[in-house]
DNA sequence: TCTGGGGTCCTAGGACCC
DNA sequence: TCTGGGGTCCTAGGACCC
């Protein structure tokens, strides 16, 4: 039996580097790639140069461009990357028949047993990393170790066009050269309270009884901490998730407190959802509204009904509901709605015997266009013709995932 | 600094049933 | 009438990740 290794594959600051490949112009400048320039928007990804200003992904756009007045933007093409991204990921599969995307710019391989056909895990890493530069003109940094935990850790070591073995055995010692902040699963709330408890160090974090770290964490939160310490598999992406959810929310370029502008707002929505939810060939029977205040302050409110929601129609119907049922009247920045539920089914026949009614052949033959032209064909009449100022509320096509490059961590 | 959007997982409390 | 304990389902919020 082959002793276990793991590769993991890191694109560098995917999104930017897509760009200035495509567009030479841009190459050596501070490049911001996001959302909305002027309003509300976040970095999705940025150069190294422009990292250089202490520019990160998740920073308020309008704080990068203060910290670099030059940086030049370019919004999100997420069709591109994609595009980009298939063809990176059939490279890993010329190395591992185990391939697990993570997003669209990182994925681990299970690299076990691939010794004899392909050679040390080092030289095949290396391999890979020249078979995507000639193929893209990309770079991506490798980590390589022993559990999917080590081996994300390791690629972040070396990053731009980095590579990072960690032998076996040699983990507990890897783990001791990182920082609290390095360890996947320790965000700043976490490091916040280790902190006040005099732990600042992974050193300390180790030195703690299990017993301690339950008694401050919980149950799953001192195991999670006391193995991480050890560089142990917390078990990361072990690919057992119970429950899925679907959801959509928008920030508005302006507070909006019109109930009629909210209404379209939600109505659209729930039909961005529930397409995405027949596409996926997925039902839920929980549905959850999410609105955010002014001041950040945010609220969910969740009904699960006892069949599966059938259509748009229905899903709005409830969020509305929840919705109107405790907003305060005041502006909102954002608004959202979701599915979710532990209900699966990999063939929508049962959601056949859920609905007859019209509207679900209505939304099918909306998909069916939508899938010949790439792009979103119908739309309800109050949609199309909003009453005054409400302006055409966009159904457009989004494609999950962020740039992970920055790791965007909110420090 | 003034904070996107899409997800997953965990906790804590309440309702309800046995 | 008052009481316990365990299990399950549901809801709200929060931490974290990309």
């Amino acid at each position: 039996m082959a002793d276990p290794v793991f590769f993991h594959v890191d694109m560098d600051a995917f999104y930017a580097a897509v760009e200035m490949r495509d567009r030479p112009e841009l190459r050596g400048k501070p490049l911001l790639v996001g959302w909305d320039s002027q309003h509300r928007g976040v970095v999705a990804a940025c150069s190294y140069e422009a990292r250089r200003f202490g520019i990160h992904s998740a920073m308020p756009m309008s704080t990068a461009k203060r910290l670099c007045p030059d940086a030049v933007v370019v919004p999100v093409d997420m069709h591109r990357y994609q595009t980009v991204s298939r063809r990176i990921h059939a490279v890993f599969r010329e190395f591992s028949p185990v391939v697990q995307a993570i997003s669209i710019d990182e994925a681990f391989l299970d690299m076990s047993g691939t010794e004899r056909l392909l050679g040390p895990p080092e030289a095949s890493a290396r391999r890979l990393k020249e078979r995507v530069r000639a193929l893209t003109e990309l770079t991506v940094s490798v980590g390589v170790g022993c559990s999917r935990f080590i081996a994300k850790l390791a690629s972040d070591v070396d990053k731009p066009d980095g590579l990072h073995v960690v032998r076996p055995g040699s983990e507990s010692d890897f783990v001791l050269t990182l920082e609290l902040k390095d360890l996947w699963g320790l965000g700043k709330q976490t490091r916040l309270r280790l902190d006040r408890l005099g732990i600042d160090t992974v050193e300390t974090l180790r030195a703690k009884p299990i017993e301690y770290l339950r008694g401050h964490f919980g149950e799953s939160g001192g195991e999670f901490l006391h193995r991480v310490a050890r560089g142990e598999d917390p078990g990361i992406y072990t690919g057992t998730s119970a429950g899925h959810s679907i959801s959509g929310e928008r920030t508005f370029a302006e507070d909006i407190d019109d109930r009629e502008e909210l209404r379209l707002r939600v109505l659209a929505l729930s039909q961005e959802i529930m397409q995405r939810t027949r596409r996926e060939e997925w039902i839920g029977r929980t549905v959850t509204v999410k609105y955010r205040y002014s001041d950040f302050e945010t609220h969910t409110h969740q009904q699960t009904v006892p069949r599966p929601v059938a259509d748009a129609d229905e899903l709005f119907g409830i969020a509305w509901n929840l919705f109107t049922g405790r907003w305060n009247g005041t502006p909102l920045r954002l608004i959202g709605v979701g599915i979710s539920g532990s209900v699966e089914s990999a063939d929508t026949t049962q959601l056949d015997m859920f609905t007859d009614d019209r509207n679900r052949s209505i939304e099918e033959a909306a998909l069916q266009l939508e899938d010949k032209l790439g792009k979103p064909a119908l739309r309800r009449a109050s949609l199309v013709s909003p009453p005054k100022r409400a302006k055409a509320v966009k159904v457009s096509d989004h494609t999950s995932g962020g740039e992970s490059g920055e790791k965007s961590r909110k420090t």
